[in-house]
DNA sequence: TGCGTCAATTTACACGGTGTAAATAAACCG
DNA sequence: CGGTTTATTTACACCGTGTAAATTGACGCA
């Protein structure tokens, strides 16, 4: 799915992928960039256009190397619409810490940065299609309390990752009691009289 | 509560306001912020020391005109633990829309700025005093679901301005949709068997 | 050996935004 | 009138992004 596979490239990416880690949001510099993957500042412009681009193929390149798309494709073999949410919810939280550095960088980039907006606004439209999923489930089960655009949304706020860092970072909760929380708030809120 | 009320330094104010509200997270340049108070750039720095500390003052100046303290106080008239839990939801969140411009540029000026991220910090904190009140008069009355720390933790983060963004601005959910579902929410995971 | 080419390096520079500094002007007040 | 405050103008240092150009080194190939 990329379209480079050099190895400085991959290099790159690894050395911003770290760097974003390590620094959720700040968005390092392009020279502290270069000088963690072991090449001149203006070579990275030999592989990226510009910053955001070369963050933006971090993230690809994250999702890429993850796996996102079976993570949350196994959560479609559940059977009960019930199930599907559980899955579905411990699939993408538990994803959420390994991307968040960079999930973050784009995140705050995306108040000044067009393309950065665009880039995060098509990986949040995918993950609301995992909500929209397990939703209809849910419904076809005859188990929702709401009308599907609306529980979708709600869950698609639920599992946003602020709503994550808001719970983990600042509140300090530990990443099971967070999976452990949200999924009962997301079945008190949106499965028919169920607890 | 301001240490001074110079007319200039609120036309300063006012005018970052204004433009921080039209677009908002985007922090406008000084120079912009001077144009729109008919000011010389440089004359901001007679006003404020920098950039963030302008911003700052702007969220203070916002909160002292608003009057946030007695608008969050009258949800403290309420008599049963509901009620409260009702009242504070509203008063807070019919309050986001009118700070969200300032607010959203101190979030993320917070990424990367200490100042910003810790007089952010302070505000939230204020807020969470808010939610913890309103959690402590439902467990007064018995009515409440879990223990005081998360109930409070999930109350703030529910009441969290990036859930607000997500669910006005991405979803476009009216103000009002926003404040019923969010209500329904909070009864539904807090408050012991109810509706 | 020599040529072309590709990747990367170095050096330099333009641009935009923040913040500092200094010299000047205008208003107000005693 | 002189002093103080407030603001203005101009200039500049600094930093980070992005563009450009000249240079080097390695590789394959005829």
């Amino acid at each position: 799915m990329s379209s480079d596979n050099s190895p400085t490239r991959i290099r790159i990416l690894k050395a911003a992928w770290e760097l974003l880690e390590s620094n959720p949001g700040v968005a390092a510099r392009m020279s502290d960039i270069a000088k963690k993957a072991g090449v001149s500042r203006q070579a990275l412009y030999l592989h990226f256009p510009n910053r955001t681009e070369l963050f933006i193929a971090t993230t690809k390149h994250q999702d890429e190397v993850f796996g996102v798309q079976e993570m949350l494709g196994a959560s479609r073999t559940a059977t009960t619409g019930l199930e599907r949410l559980d899955a579905f919810i411990e699939a993408w939280g538990n994803y959420i810490p390994r991307i968040f550095g960079v999930a973050k960088t784009l995140m705050v980039m995306q108040a000044t940065d067009e393309d950065a907006a665009r880039a995060w606004g098509e990986r949040m439209a995918d993950m609301r299609e995992g909500c929209a999923a397990a939703i209809e489930a849910l419904d076809r089960d005859g188990a929702l309390n709401l009308d599907r655009d609306s529980a979708t949304d709600l869950l698609w706020t639920l599992l946003s990752i602020p709503t994550w860092e808001h719970l983990t970072q600042l509140c300090s909760w530990p990443q099971e009691k967070y999976i452990a929380q949200i999924t009962e708030v997301a079945r008190k809120t949106l499965v028919k009289s169920a607890g």
